[in-house]
DNA sequence: GCAAAGCGAGAAAGCGTTTTCTCGCTAGTT
DNA sequence: AACTAGCGAGAAAACGCTTTCTCGCTTTGC
């Protein structure tokens, strides 16, 4: 007869006591402990299989002062490259018996250095995603935040690795590929006003419109979704751009929609490019030119990353630079004419 | 000049000889209760501020018995549904100060009953979506893991609400949809063989073929991804099939993108169908007519029914089921005079 | 045959909170 | 003025586990 712990469970006291022994001998058995008498282990297992008793974490993670949990702060669950690092990091974390706790700020930046606090102080390390936040925000928590690991953002703290996706020289590729084919007028729209990554990309095409002075690049607003994209037919039209640079895949997708609404062809009358290669990208019709991010792999080093940080590994190599591999695609095709346009 | 305790960070009893007085006091006044001596209070709060005092989560949940955190178990967090499940999910809890914590079990099933069990232990309640999981398993573990939510499965057990979208009907109205556009041979693209919501399918079917003799329906084996559409091009031209029942999005997105490249129209040729209206569907080209399901919602309210669990709330509703709404779009159409075909 | 060494298991002290219990002090009542 | 009621804050127990410390037993070596 199982004696239940005042809290209704069974308890390392509960398998003590049927198997005549203490809450030591048990703990011991349990983590493999080898100086306990085989009758006795024995004695305690099959008491522990007849209870059915799981150690309880919350008092091992007490005792043990690790949680076997980390943590990953997004802006936007919605958004699939950080449900990409999410799924690498997951997987990667999982193969080393590690959770991940989700912590998502919807975008509300605001709140971003609190929840990152929190989630921090529950797990035994942390990757922060947080695009919008300022920098002088980042560099005050990234030390309290240790083990931490960023994602397309880099502090002055020390021991905390970046992984960055060289955007700039992405979006430059990109440009590149639709100059090769014979675009002159090419337009950006543009990410989130705040956003880190759009900061990187708006450097990039500054780079190339240096090298590259007989192209004219329109800078239009926009966002980072289906949506932005889709509404921006209007302004993308009227720049005369030829050849589009999407913010990423959703918006490049959201534009081809409206275009594709307004009787104008993909790659015919303009050709669209996107950024990131969602698993999406090559099903759309066309398949989406786009700038290549091993997203998944992303996450994956991220925890890689981190577990060197948690084990207190001093060979970790600090962080890792991605660059975006140009996957062309059906959205992307010869510049025709020039059209005529509102202000030309 | 903190006393750093032990572990390094700081605790409560730094606070305490800080303010000079004891722990019990210190977390009386973090926790706001109000029977302490505002003076004591304000030096109490003056004290934690400038150490930056922040509670330690995992003795706070020792002591309390509750963690603020819910786990979910899914199969595929690849997969956009269970995505926009996690989303809705980790939104709601968000809002009553709840943390989500990700179990995927990358649909291996076997691992599922342990995982669900592990991720169970550090929450106070989870939601488990295991399409795969056997009855038996389930029924077995199901006491075990209240309180316990259940996506798209059933239990005998008691307490242990369900939210089961009603993929039978939805398929029904689909088919419906396909034979008043003139289809007479329909097709249905399976999802994987074990799948509680391709039981759900399977059976609608059955009742619709039933109630509508003179309509030849076709089954065809299949998954639950991109890849699996795209590789049943040829056995669903075989079918000789104008209307085809994809098993998921996803699949029909495959397909479409396959029979594209084989230089068939849609719906021209064939008519194509989805299900579960994931966020790119009405994005594809032509856009997808499929079984609309509230996804996001349903995560939602995964969340309602298990903080009515954990607040042991006896009123709270039994579970709760979702009606597809058909979303006709453009991959459906009339249909044309049946082709030739293979076998038949 | 006795002392020292070694080893296995129980007792107890943490881990960082919350909460009950207790006690001392103040104020209020007759 | 004395006694009680009430309240505020410290001491200590509890949460469930791990681990060090300690002690008693057995074994080994001289």
């Amino acid at each position: 007869m199982a004696r239940k712990s005042a809290s209704g469970r069974i308890g390392i006291a509960d398998v003590a006591v049927k198997a005549g022994v203490s809450h030591a001998t048990v703990s011991r058995v349990m983590n493999g402990n080898f100086t306990v008498d085989p009758d006795i282990a024995a004695r305690v297992r099959a008491a522990a299989a007849e209870l059915k008793y799981q150690p309880n974490p919350v008092g091992r993670s007490l005792a043990l002062g690790k949680t076997d949990t980390i943590g990953i702060v997004v802006p936007d669950l919605a958004n699939p490259t950080f449900q990409a690092i999410l799924r690498g990091l997951s997987r990667a974390a999982a193969e080393d018996g590690y959770r991940v706790l989700i912590a998502d700020s919807f975008e509300v930046s605001s709140e971003e250095s609190i929840l990152a606090g929190e989630a921090r102080r529950r797990c035994d390390g942390l990757v922060l995603c947080a695009p919008r936040m300022s920098d002088a925000e980042l560099e005050e928590i990234a030390p309290s935040l240790h083990p931490l690991v960023l994602i397309n953002r880099t502090t002055a703290a020390p021991h905390v690795p970046s992984l960055v996706v060289d955007y700039g020289q992405g979006v430059q590729d990109i440009a590149g590929h639709l100059v090769e084919l014979g675009h002159t007028r090419l337009a950006f729209l543009a990410g989130p006003p705040r956003s880190a990554s759009n900061e990187m990309r708006l450097k990039g095409l500054e780079t190339f419109k240096a090298a590259h002075p007989e192209v004219q690049v329109t800078m239009l607003e926009g966002g980072s979704d289906f949506d932005t994209g889709h509404e921006a037919v209007d302004a993308v039209l009227a720049s005369g751009a030829t050849g589009i640079l999407a913010f990423n895949d959703l918006v490049a997708m959201g534009l081809m929609s409206g275009l594709h609404e307004r009787g104008l062809d993909v790659p015919g009358d303009i050709s669209v490019t996107g950024f990131d290669d969602i698993p999406f990208a090559k099903y759309t019709t066309p398949a989406l030119t786009t700038g290549a991010v091993p997203i998944t792999e992303l996450g994956e080093q991220a925890w890689h990353q981190l577990r060197a940080l948690i084990r207190k590994e001093e060979d970790g190599t600090p962080g890792g630079r991605y660059h975006p591999r140009l996957e062309v695609r059906a959205s992307t095709g010869p510049a025709k004419a020039p059209r005529s346009t509102v202000h030309g």
